[in-house]
DNA sequence: CTGAAAGCGCTTACAG
DNA sequence: CTGAAAGCGCTTACAG
């Protein structure tokens, strides 16, 4: 079947016997035409069902009109958020974005990030596979001229717009609120500590020891327990030390402190009487285990949409700009039954 | 900051003193060009890191490399699990995808196929909303030359490359495992009668009891019961009639199941002893609850492959495809708690 | 095998 | 306010 043939500029200037440029001026809204002929070329334009071609627009202008977008994983909960709240806000801008997955591997990273430079995405939005520690492809995004925002998981020393999470206060409130509950000995399952939000929750659980003048018990900080499994095997290592633990902060993700619980129903282990544990992500399924999770909300949805409003908000005033601005939100704690042990 | 300078044709040409169509040429790996001509190309190429200026490229030919994908909500574990199918296949072949989510609104669906069709995407891959009954904005698609894929949710008379589950089959086979489970009395939660995937359910729900001569009561088949809510309003109607049903097969989704198992909690009701509970999707919950829920797998990031590997197929053999093909993935039945009276 | 030229459809600096 | 022209960086039919 034959496609469609497309109206260009110049079908509309044939119409209405004026010229191409005429007619580009006229749709782009400049101030250098004449107002009846811009109502006209309008209406031409809509009678003829004309559509700019973007392709032909973007060469011409050098820009692309489109976000380039890497996470570790698309179909994660809060990546998966993420970007729907991104589509919210570009798509009604009429941007695009085109989305890559790190699956957790520098390697996959640098070449997503490279393949969005080269396809002159106006914008990157990354937030970084565990692996990334050099981060000279980044440095490369910003030599290309290109906006650079950093989310979540970012590089402190890269001087870029972010947007983040308080991550460290809102690790300090889930111990401080094990501590009110009455729990004395807390460990803490922790991620790689090369990603800044797994050193940021450790630090607020640090301070909230301090804080409460709890000394820090060395064997109770469980390095690298991010996944279900890593929790599990963690929390089984803890429970048999001479003197347990009797909460636990996952502070990793819901996953780990789902294997947190696992075992604890594996070793008739009553929670929380005995044991309390929270999580972190307020994943789904948090709600829903035997007891309830409790857990940190971190707004993903919302976080997308102010990561693009960001990107817009510069990109009107690029002028403005002084020192890179980073967003912080402020994540919630959400009290369920798995720490709540008085009232 | 000033960006890079980024290398064209030009500069290769210029630097080996040959025209920038023998450089093009030798980079498009064309047989009209001498071998050495072709080596000196690349080495040079890769010497000034040259990188092929995709907006050029995609205007002259007039394709833009890009694969636009319009889902209901980007952030439901299906179509997030198939956006991360379709990532990984188009990512290998240096595609893009562009992807829109659709709210469940007919007016967003049409909104964002025209914007894609407007971005001259060489494909776009669909999976309808709620609300979608005419289809001409699909035709459209079509007519403009652009490759068109539905998933999972499709409009059956519309010939078009089609990616679905078998429904019916899937639905029948859980429903024939409530009848070996001893249920009698088995009820049907079901979607939206416009959906094809839900229709197909109801019928998978209807054979089956055919095939066992059980009688239908229409008393036992809910209409869009398809949320958590929808599903707990249903089944409180169901369990309140004189002879109320003693299994309930959630056909719409595992959060309708959610619905379900809620309310029998609710009245203190045995699952599965007095009340067999099925659900569809697979969501990583349906494990985590207590009882664990038996559901329907989808596979649906092979799913997303399957759709990417079934447009570069027809890409690569465009003169061969006779009729529309129609690749109907089996989902699998998981068997838990939720259902398993006897042994 | 290689070059010269045209063209994809737009935008915009330059004249008038 | 409008037109004529150049150019974004490629690709490819046409000559030779």
């Amino acid at each position: 079947m034959k496609p469609k043939k497309r109206v260009t500029i110049y079908d509309i200037a044939e119409r209405l016997n004026i010229t191409a440029s005429s007619v580009s001026r006229a749709l782009n809204n400049s101030n250098h035409v004449n107002e009846e002929t811009k109502k006209l070329v309008l209406k031409t334009a809509a009678e003829l069902n004309y559509k700019r071609n973007v392709l032909a627009s973007n060469l011409r202008m050098g820009k692309s009109h489109t976000i380039g977008v890497v996470v570790p994983r698309i179909n994660q909960n809060i990546f998966s958020n993420v970007i729907a709240g991104l589509e919210e806000v570009t798509n009604q801008q009429n941007y695009n974005m085109i989305i890559c997955q790190s699956n957790e591997s520098v390697a996959k990273e640098i070449k997503c990030v490279n393949a969005l430079v080269n396809q002159h995405v106006d914008c990157i939005v990354i937030s970084m596979s565990v692996e990334t520690e050099d981060i000279s492809h980044l440095r490369n995004v910003i030599d290309h001229g290109i906006q650079l925002i950093q989310f979540d998981r970012v590089a402190t020393e890269l001087e870029t717009l972010k947007v983040i999470n308080d991550n460290e206060q809102a690790s300090m409130e889930a111990v401080e609120h094990l501590i009110k509950q009455g729990y004395k000995r807390i460990a803490l399952l922790e991620g790689p500590q090369n990603l800044n939000i797994f050193k940021q929750r450790r630090d607020g659980y640090l301070k909230a020891l301090k804080k409460h003048n709890i000394a820090v018990a060395d064997e109770l900080i469980m390095k690298n327990a991010w996944t279900k499994e890593l929790g599990a095997t963690a929390t089984r290592q803890l429970l048999s030390l001479p003197q347990p633990p009797d909460a636990i902060f996952a502070s990793t993700s819901d996953f780990s402190a789902l294997g947190v619980l696992d075992v604890a129903h594996d070793m008739n282990i009553q929670v929380p009487s005995q044991l309390g544990i929270c999580g972190y992500a307020n994943e789904a399924f948090t709600e829903l285990t035997n007891p309830s999770i409790t857990t940190i909300d971190q707004f993903s949805m919302h976080m997308g949409r102010t990561i693009a409003n960001l990107y817009f908000d510069e990109l009107n005033n690029s002028e403005v700009a002084v020192t890179p601005k980073v967003i912080s939100l402020k994540p919630e704690l959400i009290i369920r039954s798995s720490t709540l042990r008085k009232g």
